[in-house]
DNA sequence: AGATTTTACCTTTAATTTAAAGGTAATTTA
DNA sequence: TAAATTACCTTTAAATTAAAGGTAAAATCT
């Protein structure tokens, strides 16, 4: 399936705010409401669009510490940790990636006690690296700004 | 602003799906639409919930690379970095972080070629080490699976 | 303690949005 | 060239949201 100018338009704006009515995006894009529904449609059912997804302010909410960690696994530990890993309510996310580690993670904690007792759990798969995050500078958002091509 | 039980089941259904209606959630935890919808505005004006985003498979959209890099900076050079990457359309996420390296990046390109022309447009500002992303092994949504506490 | 304010919900209702159905013109395929 | 498909449209019923006004419980103030 092919994102032409009009769904990269459409994607721009659900990019922005997942909430948007296809009503507004329709005004925006010039298109009626049924018409902008059914290509959101058709490119949820091509896979383009995965999901919707609310962004929560970990910190706000009590969760005061954001880390990256990556991991290079222990022989035969790699299979065991990508099964487990979807258990972790910390990981934010997890990457298989090359180089010298093959994990890499972002995980949010409430504290330090949080993250010492999450590195614990680890341990048994192999050797991390942990890098506190200090700030975020770009967001999800800024991306796709024009990349309506 | 705290984030109570209810608080958490509501967002647990907005992570799942942003789309969700204020009506389909207050059925799920028992609350009227224009409750779930107070609730709402009011984490959002908290900024416990920061925005909704779309999920877009960029692989499927014809951006097939993703990659991992990350940018030890010369000196002086981290500032100018901080108020360019904004602009970068590649760059999906960008964190300041602590350890041997100032930045670490999640961006997505069309293909080697894109990879190669984006981190020439980063070796003015320090030492890249780039990683690419072989799979996605959790994803944003698995988080808060019951964080509701 | 008692009075007042605030909070967290409710219901009702009007405006908006969505979903479904059916139609049409333009493009694609046979 | 004919038939099928596509991408849109309009219309309309059902669902949702937003706004208003009300109430009971909890929190705050005197």
């Amino acid at each position: 399936m092919q994102v032409d100018e009009l769904n990269w338009a459409i994607l721009l704006r659900l990019q922005e705010n997942a909430r948007y009515s296809f009503a507004e995006i329709g005004r925006e894009v010039g298109l009626s409401s049924p018409a902008v529904a059914e290509r959101v449609k058709k490119m949820e059912d091509a896979g383009i669009i995965k999901g919707y997804k609310t962004q929560i302010s970990y910190h706000k909410a009590g969760y005061q510490l954001k880390a990256i960690i990556t991991l290079r696994a222990f022989m035969g530990r790699l299979k065991p940790f990508l099964e487990k890993v979807k258990e972790f309510k910390e990981v934010n996310n997890c990457y298989r990636i090359t180089g010298n580690e093959n994990i890499i993670m972002e995980v949010v904690l409430r504290d330090q006690v949080h993250l010492e007792e999450f590195i614990d759990k680890l341990i048994t798969y192999g050797e991390t690296k942990t890098h506190i995050v200090l700030s975020q500078v770009v967001d999800f958002a800024a991306i796709n700004k024009s990349r309506v091509k």
